[in-house]
This record gives C-alpha cells, structure tokens and sequence, in this order.
DNA sequence: GCGACAG
DNA sequence: ATCTTGTCGC
C-alpha cells in the first residue's frame, strides 16, 4: 500500500500549526457527537453524526456515513483512516453547529494533531477530542469522584485532561480539537456527561454507528 | 535496545 | 476497532 508515514508526519505538523487554542464563551444551541464503527468482513467502516439540542440534551438530527476502509490502522495516524467518513456525515447534518465532540485526542497528540485536532482544523469549528485511553503526554490518576481532572502536560505545557465523569469509574482523556481551550474542554466534557463514563453526543453516535453496522449497513 | 502505542 | 461467554454489581 502507498502510504509515507514521514511524509504524513509532515502534513499533520503543518496542520497543527493551524490549531487556535482559546477560551470558548459562545452560546451553545446545538453539539454534535462524533464516531465511527467497522464491520471487519465487510471492510467497511460507518461514522454517524448525531446531534444534541443544548442543554435539553435531546437527539434533534443524526447522519451516517458509511466507507470503504483504505488506510490501516497505525498509532498517532488514525485521522488518515477516519476522517473521511467523520466528516462526510458531519457535511450531511442540516444544523448550525457550535460545538463538536470526536472519540479520539485532540491535541494531546505526538505532533499535536489527534483526529479532533486534525477535524477541527478541516471544518473550522470548536471541536473537543475525548480518548477512552492514554496517547500522549504525562499524567496522573485523578481523584475518584465526578468532576475531578488532572492535567495531562508535555514541555511544561498542559495540552489536555484525565477527567472523572462519574464516581470510581475509569477517567477519559480530554484534549482541545480547535477554537477552544484545555479548561473550557475539560468544563464541557463534563457538561455533556449525564450518567455514563462518555459525553452523551459520542456515547449516542456510537449507539447508532454501531447499529447501522449490525443491520447490514 | 526497550517500552508505549487513540481506534 | 472487532471477536467472544460468563460473571459481578447496582
């Protein structure tokens, strides 16, 4: 397969230039959940979209997109592998978004460039990443109870953080995408988790990315 | 050289 | 991510 990983590392340099990190105060009306399910014996791979109304936090429209999958998976490039469908069913929703939550990093990220990152930078849009597990960076475990982080630092920097969303249960990492900062990401990933270890829109995009593999895509 | 390594 | 049985706990 034609594919230059240095080559890569280049592109995803020069795209982190382009990431804004800054403090989010707009108003939030609509937020949207990202991610992406496989079907292995078909090799295809479905991205649903959905979006949340804000703060009633009801689903109000959901996409999918469905994809042949043509690039492998390989540790700090898997936005080469989902993007493409992320963003075709993020291209299909109807409603002005303000705020985008990916499953995967943001930032935190070797060449700061995690898939939220690279999402955020393409579509110019407040986007957050959230990681069920540890890419990049050094950490510590925060305490148990909801609401409690830990920062996850690089050079001195804090480029995102290990966030409690529900008591005694496993911290997801959370790291700014675009047009946001480390603190507003950390505050509205925990806005956006009701009862579950994940925010609502990436817990709901899952549900659906999920089934509409399991129903013969 | 060795360990780590989103989904 | 997917595959895959039972099992612990609210």
């Amino acid at each position: 397969m034609e594919m230059d990983l240095e080559k890569l590392k280049k592109v995803q340099i020069e795209l982190a230039k382009r990431v804004e990190l800054r403090p989010f105060e707009s108003e939030v009306r609509f937020v949207v959940g990202l991610d992406v399910s496989y079907s292995r014996k078909l090799n295809k791979m479905v991205a649903a979209a959905v979006v949340l109304s804000y703060p009633s936090m009801r689903v109000v429209e959901y996409s999918w997109s469905v994809r042949d999958v043509e690039f492998p998976y390989v540790p700090t490039f898997l936005s080469f592998r989902e993007l493409p469908a992320i963003e075709e069913a993020f291209t299909k929703l109807k409603h002005k978004i303000d705020l985008v939550l990916v499953d995967g990093q943001g930032i935190a990220h070797p060449r700061g460039l995690g898939i939220a990152a690279h999402f955020g930078v393409e579509m110019m849009v407040p986007t957050i990443g959230c990681a069920k597990s540890h890419l990049f960076g050094k950490w510590t475990m925060p305490t148990p109870k909801r609401g409690e982080w830990t920062p996850i630092i690089e050079n001195g920097q804090v480029i995102g953080g290990v966030v409690r969303t529900r008591d005694n249960v496993k911290p997801i990492f959370v790291s700014p995408g675009n047009l946001i900062d480390v603190e507003n990401a950390v505050k509205w990933a925990l806005k956006l988790s009701i009862g579950y270890r994940l925010p609502e829109p990436i817990r709901l995009a899952d549900k659906i990315s999920r089934r509409i593999v399991n129903e013969g895509i």
